[in-house]
DNA sequence: CCGTATCCAATAAGATACTG
DNA sequence: CAGTATCTTATTGGATACGG
């Protein structure tokens, strides 16, 4: 294993997670313990090789926990621990900043957690009252997320309960949040007028040059 | 070059600084303009072609500039562009979470640019009033900086008008600072009531596990 | 001395096939 | 499904040599 001979904290914080595909991994479990497959279907290009590796020094740095779902589901998932989970403003600091590049290509796949952690990176609560819970399905996989001014929580989990669902593909949503597509790009059920006001809520900071 | 397929922000932003030394590399930049044997003496390891590397990739990204410094010094340097410095907060947070790692080695080389940075990242304003002016000397580079209750402002430049002035190795300022070595283990000039309330104003979260 | 360029050996990553 | 094993390719690091 490679290192950096460095003291300085962040040096410290590449040699835990610098590594390639590290952060990414990280990304994906931060709402909730994931499956192996999920994984690699949800980082496009990682071979299961790298992936194994990567949960496996994860796992011996102390962010990831490697346990088994409670019956009746009873398979095998890998989970975030609880100082794992306090990288998540590491990777929306790195999200935000990147937001600005010109280079960035928004056609490229993006996963259903980059979209959820994409909202709480970049909500912005307006000057007048904002409060939602809406709810995210992409197919299989659901969240319910609580727009407040304080911030943005997200769990995954049945979208009951909410002021209106969202159901579409992660980067239709996308499209709608950041691209400027019309809100049905994607199906709204519930309250349409307080969804309409909801997308306009994502700015996104100037590119640079 | 490898590059990650997939939309999320975050994942652009690895594609911009999360090669190996990238980010060590901006961190060295962020308190202005370096030659490239400093670069190279202060990222133990580093070889001169990855080094090189390295500078020609951020500079295409637009994150680094390369320039020649004004008369008489006219060398030629490598600075942060305004982007580049932007990345200051995602160096903080992956410093702030790596400091709760077990595994972090303090004994390690460090460089003046980490401890100044860990101080902008680790400072904490007491309840009470608490307002600085600090020198910094480290052999041929010094530092000034203002601590402030709205936080830490760092500029490289001769250390005058200084409250107190701390002159010491950047090991020797860290160890006071971080590791409960007493004050007089660095050269203390000015206020030294100050200075003494000063170093202990940089907690250090609680460790894992 | 400063910075690049070149060569080589050691690692890490990627592709693919395969097993319990 | 959840990984291993194997092979190939790319990147890194170290040494050294070269040009301004």
């Amino acid at each position: 294993m490679r290192r950096y001979d460095d003291a300085c904290g962040l040096a410290h914080g590449l040699d835990l997670i610098g590594e390639r595909w590290a952060l990414l991994v990280m990304r994906e479990l931060m709402f909730g313990p994931r499956r192996f497959s999920g994984l690699k279907r949800d980082l496009p290009g990682i071979s299961a090789n790298v992936l194994t590796q990567r949960l496996a020094e994860l796992e011996a740095r102390g962010l990831v926990r490697k346990t088994r779902l409670p019956p009746p589901a009873s398979v095998q998932v890998y989970e975030a621990t609880k100082w794992g989970l306090e990288a998540a403003p590491v990777l929306r600091e790195l999200g935000r900043w990147a937001a600005r590049s010109p280079l960035h290509d928004p056609t490229l796949p993006i996963s259903h957690v980059s979209v959820m952690m994409s909202m709480q990176t970049m909500f912005a609560p307006p000057p007048s009252e904002f409060a939602a819970r809406v709810g995210f399905r992409f197919g299989e996989t659901s969240y319910v997320a609580d727009f407040r001014e304080s911030g943005v929580e997200v769990e995954r989990g049945e979208a009951t309960h909410c002021d209106f669902v969202l159901t579409g593909q992660p980067a239709e949503l996308a499209g709608v949040l950041y691209g400027g597509a019309p809100i049905d790009a994607i199906k709204v059920e519930g309250d349409l007028a307080l969804a309409r006001r909801f997308v306009t809520l994502f700015p996104l900071p100037p590119k640079v040059d």
